[in-house]
DNA sequence: CTGTTAGCGCCTTCAC
DNA sequence: GTGAAGGCGCTAACAG
């Protein structure tokens, strides 16, 4: 690349089209008192030379900027990808333009004020209101609108996106139990995690309809990682009476609970029967395909961006919390008990 | 949200720290030239004020701002989806932040522009450099590094990371002439694009290289898409003496490719054989399984990152394009022919 | 209809 | 070691 062109600015336009920096200004965001000539001139100049408004300058001195934000730690997750993908779509749909931001420096235990950072140096400046995901805190400082996907926590100060969480463990449960099983382990996330605790709920609330006990020694709390989720079934099959099914409380863990079992010499889903929470892409295309709870979680970030722009324009919000719907996903990972 | 809570400046946290903005600038920036317990007590406030400096400002004023930006025109298809992935992780890896945008207000005819104006917009203020993900334009106008993924054009005046197309398409036709096929139908992308001439061109010489003939009733020009797929398909295989094996130029008009078969009662790949292009998570969990070419997208993504900060760093570089491998994964979707 | 003026929040000289 | 002043590129009053 050649480093030598400087970027053209509001004047080089000015001064190539004979006029002032606000007659620009007023061409660019299609301010209606200009001479349709000199608009046009303008117009012209501006082509020619290839400008277009520095973000950073717009955004210092405009309210509005049309731009959405989204923060994640990470852009290399699948939960993550599919948040991006709906509120792509959306965002576009709607006439904003989106950018996703990630950044390097931070650690399990600085997430908290990195989130908070990410939305003190967006939010108001460059964006109009901000999409964050997965986020830790319960409140962030911020004077502009912000929407949560999936927050850990379920009192917080923004609104939020989540999942039916309750609905899908509930789904997930009553599946194996139709399928005859009786004895069934969970692998959960940790216990700080709202969508842990509301999924770990619905296993239990389903026993107990089916009148079975709940079983302490068949309930393992992991953290949603695919380790987690190798470690946790390790030690549920290992068990002196061993569960014949296992609802683990995510995809990730779900694989590592595969993995455990295959480890084990157990076949999948004849010895044991495993079911999911998340259906990522990835769940369908283990072998065998992962029986799972779709929490389309396309559409969490595409109703992030309703509200977020309902709060952007003003209007009012009917609800703090969106539950999107999930739903039963049967593949071939869990069968009737033998 | 409250809207109230304006977000702190620099000269919050000035005033509450009682002293200059500019020492809290320099405590923001790390310079020396502070004493320690100022520096100390100027930390404190910003954690307890939460305060982060502004984006929007602080690009307008610093020349490094250690964020590389990415642009696409969309983040909801599979290919730019991989390349976010693989230029996530680099990106962080290498300690910059990355802001991935996408914005509407373009149209096929306008795309050159836009991608022109994001560019003008995020160099060189937001951004220490840029990726762009399949550009059209030959020529970018922007005195900062910039690093293209898989352009339109083969001779770019910026650096450019592509697939080994021609050795993809090569690898492609030589698995199906291997399986006995000898009228093998192609799907190809629109003619202008680079990659898929190069992929036309291996799916030629690897005819001729087989003494086969070239029938131009065999090569079908389509766009990539699903819907390209399938009506190309549809008429490749309505043809007097149709093929017995198609590769497609891409996995998404493969997708369409085997709509099409199917609707004409033909099993796959019993009846017909069908190869395709990228890889993308989806081919794995296609019935059956797609047969494709791995251009291994987020490789691509590292490699951009890599050049760009070497870019960014005035590191030399040694090419102005760099070629990824690419190799073929066997599936299910194409077998010996009867 | 158009130009002049005054900052937005920050970093960079240059004084002290 | 610290602060005051100026300006980055842009938009929003206010004049004319």
């Amino acid at each position: 690349m050649p480093r030598t062109k400087r970027v053209p600015t509001i004047h080089d336009v000015a001064a190539a089209a004979g006029v002032s920096v606000t007659t620009v200004s007023r061409v660019l965001n299609n301010k209606d008192d200009v001479a349709p000539e000199t608009f046009q001139r303008v117009l012209d100049v501006i082509h020619e030379l290839g400008y277009a408004s520095s973000l950073a300058a717009r955004s210092m001195r405009s309210r509005r900027t049309r731009m959405i934000g989204l923060i994640t730690p990470n852009m290399d997750y699948p939960f993550a990808i599919e948040v991006i993908k709906g509120v792509s779509r959306a965002v576009t749909d709607a006439g904003y333009d989106l950018i996703a931001c990630t950044s390097a420096y931070k650690t399990e235990s600085t997430v908290e004020r990195w989130e908070q950072q990410q939305v003190a140096r967006l939010n108001g400046t460059i964006t109009d209101g901000l999409i964050v995901v997965v986020p830790r805190a319960h409140v962030f400082r911020t004077a502009f609108p912000l929407v949560a996907v999936d927050p850990h926590h379920r009192d917080t100060s923004y609104p939020a996106v989540v999942a039916d969480n309750y609905a899908g463990a509930r789904a997930a449960m009553e599946h194996l139990l139709g399928l005859g099983h009786l004895r069934i382990g969970y692998i959960g996330g940790r216990a700080g995690l709202q969508s842990a605790r509301r999924r770990q709920k619905g296993y239990e609330d389903a026993l107990c309809e089916a009148e079975l006990p709940i079983d302490p020694d068949l309930i393992m709390e992991g953290d949603y990682t695919y380790e987690s989720g190798r470690e946790c079934a390790r030690q549920l099959l290992t068990l002196a009476q061993p569960p014949t099914a296992i609802f683990a409380a995510n995809d990730e863990s779900a694989f590592g609970a595969i993995d455990a079992a295959r480890a084990l010499g157990l076949r999948i889903p004849d010895d044991i029967s495993i079911v999911g929470f998340d259906n990522i892409p990835e769940s369908a295309s283990t072998v065998p395909p992962l029986t799972t709870v779709d929490q389309t979680i396309r559409v969490m970030g595409r109703e992030a961006v309703r509200i977020l722009i309902d709060l952007i324009e003003n209007r009012p919000l009917e609800t703090n919390l969106v539950q999107v719907p999930t739903s039963l996903v049967v593949r071939s990972s869990a069968r009737r008990i033998r």
